[in-house]
DNA sequence: GGTAGTTCTTAACATAACCTTAACTTCTAC
DNA sequence: GTAGAAGTTAAGGTTATGTTAAGAACTACC
């Protein structure tokens, strides 16, 4: 049973959310103030937590942001409730790592699509962080590249190279869009230094998946 | 449900254009400048960045730059919003890789039109860079050639050849024209050039392709 | 804040792909 | 048939990339 903790100093909404949540099939906790929402959450290890932004003392975003720090809550999603004008919580709410937004004055139907919608992302495991190519795996989170079973050991910029080549397999990348993107437009290197990371690319994963454009630039296999 | 970013710095605006694409079914965020911008787009990909040309600090066409420097926002449109004054900005805005642009004051329903219009236009797969002769797909943008279901692996000038003669099928290009686009009109080079080049493109895609008119030059099949 | 280890960049040289040339052949229009 | 134009071929030159090693710039750890 998926399990939902509600957060928020408003008991009347406290209540509806719980009513309605309960109703569809979810195990909900609820707390009224941000300490006992880490408590409890810490307690319970909820799937999802439904986030007050106003709240006296610790608000939704600063209890967001506690919670993302620990890794336990790695896989939990953290969805906001907000006024309809505090508009600039939209952005605070994102940059602390809240997976969606739900504005007040909250319609249960909507609230449960949404909260099924989210609940679909697959924290873990997620499309987002991961990328295949034959048999290479690579992490852009964890800046990790595994080949098969054995992790390889990339240097940064060995990474993102790789990364961004891999990021669109089979597309073209001309040298210029690689400078930009892995050394930034602003930076000035030699025209060597590319093949060279390219070069210790092939030699740590092989050479069979970074195709050169001569005169161009270059792609992954698709 | 498809996302859209809304940037711009006037509250106003931003509440108001949020309020109309809600209301029509976008998962709306919105961003109150450049910065804010950039960071919730690589959050959230968003399908549609609607941004505003007059920003202060980073502008729109910067924005849009940078964003498009990104191949994670390869596939996403971008429109701006502008004042009716600024025609400089219309040249700009597409040459930084804009897919539509609305002048200012805003009229709702030429907004979602336009939004839905622009959201047709599918960017993946673009027609832009796909020419097709026959059984000949070329893709310009990745310089690869396909036959059927085969690649051809052409060299640069080859390639550039082709493309040329491609671009309008049936038209007869005189020698000083390949010239001038294929080499550049500065370079001088021998007059057997042109044809060995002719000779190893249809020696690679076979000589049902590119039509010899003596004396004159060469044009592709219709 | 110094030191060991890693990573990044540069420069020089090697290599391979590509382009051009030249000499020769074939074609085609008159 | 002949001249001019294009086709063909192979060889040599050119250029872009591959490769290597050395030292500069970072990092992490003491």
């Amino acid at each position: 049973m998926i399990k939902i903790l509600v957060v928020d100093d408003d008991l009347d909404i406290l209540e509806l959310l719980k009513y309605n949540l309960s109703k569809n099939g979810y195990d909900v906790s609820c707390a009224e103030n941000g300490e006992k929402a880490i408590e409890l959450a810490h307690k319970i290890k909820p799937d999802l937590i439904l986030l007050d932004v106003m709240m006296p003392e610790k608000d939704g975003v600063e209890v967001c942001s506690i919670l993302r720090d620990d890794p336990i809550f790695n896989n939990t999603f953290i969805v906001f409730l907000t006024a309809r004008n505090e508009d600039y919580t939209q952005i605070a709410c994102y940059e602390s790592g809240a997976d969606d937004y739900i504005v007040k004055p909250i319609r249960p139907r909507v609230l449960l699509s949404r909260i099924s919608g989210v609940l679909k992302r697959n924290r873990k495991s997620n499309s987002d962080h991961l990328i295949s190519i034959k048999d290479l795996r690579i992490d852009k989170e964890q800046y990790k590249v595994e080949q098969g079973s054995t992790l390889i050991n990339l240097a940064k910029k060995e990474f993102e190279l790789l990364l961004l080549l891999a990021s669109t397999p089979g597309k073209l990348f001309r040298r210029t869009e690689i400078f930009n993107n892995v050394w930034g437009a602003d930076q000035i290197v030699g025209d060597r230094t590319i093949d060279v990371h390219i070069r210790k690319l092939r030699e740590k994963i092989g050479s069979d998946y970074i195709i050169t454009v001569k005169g161009i630039g270059y792609k992954m296999e698709a």
